[in-house]
DNA sequence: GTCTATAACGGGATAGAC
DNA sequence: GTCTATCCCGTTATAGAC
């Protein structure tokens, strides 16, 4: 992809984040990318274009950035790594918003148009299939259903969490404590088995 | 409230659940509503007027229809009552879908729209609350903070179901499972007092 | 490929009659 | 309270030069 499509991309990932789907303004995205909308409109046709491109391009990066992070010392252990991907995702940092917010936005957008729909499903998918994996490293003697339908669980959670966050309605804090209390909840149901304890019960 | 205001935010809800926030525009909620244009500013000021008092019915109608089937029979035991009112939210009727799809718009349209979150804030909080409390009739020896923990979870996690659900990628049987797994975890962490067993563990 | 200038339009909002 | 008519602004989208 050119360079200077991507940088509208990127841009286009910033002004949803920060103005909504509904809220983007094609002279606006122009301003921010440093470009003309005469330039915009020549490399996507319309505002549905534009839409479309850049959602595809935020759960391209989502997915990067998901499993990027496993580089560092020493691994973690299984819960601990498990905590800290679910985590990663109710952080108060710029990027992370972004695409929290884009992604949320993304989610709502496709309840109405069926055009999104497909591509989101598949991005889903992957990250409910990553959680998977990392709850059976927790609970190695858990049935793979078992795991997938914990996993599908966690990630709705997570999404439903970040939305009131994102909406105002929760804290930072609030919602990562939450967050983990859900994490424990649900190990705790797939059993103690593996090296793991099933954490106080408060 | 006024018959013609009311036909007015029924009208609202329907397009909304049908087109989004986003999709609404005045003059096609004022033939739907067999209504003028400038009748419908005369009563709400203008459009965001309109979604603020969408939001208020909206609530309002699911906890009417949250606490209204109290009349029945034999009132059911207090978890049978708790999963019931979870899973009233999930289920593919018109007038269910077409609550949960106008939440989740309201909720999408709040990250961008402070004037929408204080009343978003204050609905989120009175479902929690009554969640909380329908937590506490299964769980009696449960404290109180570790109720209302519980309840923020299993609500947040309700929306995050249902928004996978309107958005195409999870049926609706599958939401209804998960939801269950999800009440089942959160019982067995407040743990096994009352006259609850803590569920099997699939 | 990229810009500037502008056409074309959708839709929010208001005025004023009844 | 309710309607009809309309204004007008913000935005999308295009034309044409470079």
């Amino acid at each position: 992809m050119a360079p200077r499509t991507t940088q509208i991309l990127e841009a286009a990932a910033r002004l949803i984040a920060r103005r909504g789907v509904r809220g983007l303004r094609v002279e606006e995205l122009a301003a921010e990318a440093g470009v003309s909308t005469g330039l915009i409109y020549y490399h996507f046709k319309d505002r549905t274009g534009i839409l479309r491109h850049t959602l595809e391009f935020i759960s391209d990066r989502a997915e990067r950035y998901t499993t990027a992070r496993d580089e560092g010392a020493a691994p973690p252990d299984p819960r601990e790594e498990l905590v800290e991907t679910l985590l990663l995702e109710l952080q108060d940092t710029p990027e992370v918003r972004e695409n929290s917010a884009a992604w949320g936005e993304l989610r709502a957008s496709a309840v109405f148009d069926d055009a999104l729909r497909e591509d989101l499903a598949r991005a889903t998918q992957v990250w409910v299939q990553e959680v998977s994996a990392l709850l059976g490293a927790v609970r190695p003697a858990a049935p793979a259903h078992a795991l997938a339908e914990a996993a599908e669980r966690l990630t709705a959670h997570l999404e439903g969490l970040s939305m009131r966050w994102l909406s105002g309605g929760l804290r930072i804090d609030r919602a990562r404590d939450l967050m983990r209390g859900a994490i424990r909840a649900e190990l705790a149901v797939l059993g103690a088995e593996g090296t793991e304890d099933a954490g106080a019960v408060e």
